[in-house]
DNA sequence: CACCACCCCTGGACGC
DNA sequence: TGCGTCCAGGGGTGGT
């Protein structure tokens, strides 16, 4: 709770504070673990691990080619090249793209994964203690588009009632785990499920299906105004974090819910329950949710 | 097919 | 103070 979780906030706030990417020629690349490059099936064992790792081409991850557009879907960015190459980033639950001005000193905390180095001598540091994200090389951007991110729905910042009814439709689902579910929209973790249902004046437990045209309408407006909020709210967070010595941010002011069951409710007092729900701990209301 | 339980991983919190 | 235990969660996979 004292580290936010990237969901989709956090990765937007952390696509703009990598502008300083565009345009830069990436001259080498130094990969001190490469299961962390396109992980597929997470073995136990780490030999086999290693051994389905994949090939072990610096070239195909970005190295000599000229960055030229920074792209994000739900939790995913993509760093587009000129050559046309895309690379995939996912920071899992805590991964970080940190950039490192010209000639500075490296990252330091342990746990950085691979180093790309750019033409102006400055870097880019992925760091993922817990090893659930991961980096995913693909020739093009089409070829991006049609496999990892192919699944995805629309992006929660635009999610509109309509698609929401549509992907809720007959699923039998609690809307807490369709939420969560990034088919039906990309960028919704734990804890903006949580808050957009609050807001939403919602019961994670309801049965998705069972959702009026109304709840819905609402739900998909608060999904939107919760995320809007807290990309202004964490960019100025995200651009500390990168700016040097990886200071954790202060996300959890500003949540009605998440990480604060058995307290009293913003809204009206009551004290906050808290269940696991679609394997997730879940905060509401049962006052103000219904 | 839809859904759900489990698993990967590490660091921080907490109890004794 | 130190050590053991638990918990956090995104998403892939395999089972029901």
């Amino acid at each position: 709770m004292l580290l936010a979780v990237p969901e989709l906030p956090e990765v937007e706030s952390l696509r703009r504070s990598l502008t300083p990417l565009i345009g830069r020629r990436v001259v080498s690349l130094d990969v001190a673990r490469w299961d962390i490059v396109a992980p597929t099936s997470r073995q136990r064992d780490p030999a086999a691990r290693a051994a389905q790792s994949p090939q072990r081409n610096h070239h195909s991850l970005l190295v000599g080619a000229r960055i030229t557009e920074l792209r994000r879907h739900g939790k995913h960015l993509a760093i587009l090249a000129d050559d046309g190459r895309a690379l995939d980033v996912h920071l899992g639950m805590t991964g970080q793209l940190l950039l490192r001005a010209p000639d500075a000193p490296p990252a330091t905390g342990g746990h950085i994964h691979l180093t790309w180095t750019l033409d102006d001598r400055s870097a880019l540091a992925f760091r993922d203690p817990r090893r659930f994200g991961g980096i995913w090389a693909h020739p093009t951007l089409d070829a991006l588009l049609q496999s990892r991110w192919a699944t995805l729905g629309p992006d929660a910042l635009t999610l509109t009632a309509d698609h929401l009814a549509q992907s809720l439709g007959a699923t039998a689902r609690s809307i807490k785990a369709a939420l969560l579910d990034q088919g039906v929209a990309a960028g919704i973790g734990n804890i903006y499920a949580d808050e957009s249902l609050f807001r939403a004046g919602i019961r994670p437990t309801r049965v998705a299906r069972r959702l009026t045209a109304d709840q819905i309408h609402t739900l998909a407006a608060a999904v939107r105004s919760t995320l809007a909020q807290a990309i202004e709210a964490g960019g100025s967070t995200l651009r500390d974090f990168v700016r040097a010595d990886g200071a954790p941010g202060a996300y959890q002011t500003g949540h009605a819910v998440y990480g604060r069951a058995g307290l009293p409710c913003t809204s009206c007092g009551s004290v906050l329950k808290s269940a696991q729900i679609a394997q997730r701990t879940t905060v509401w209301c049962s006052r103000c949710q219904r």
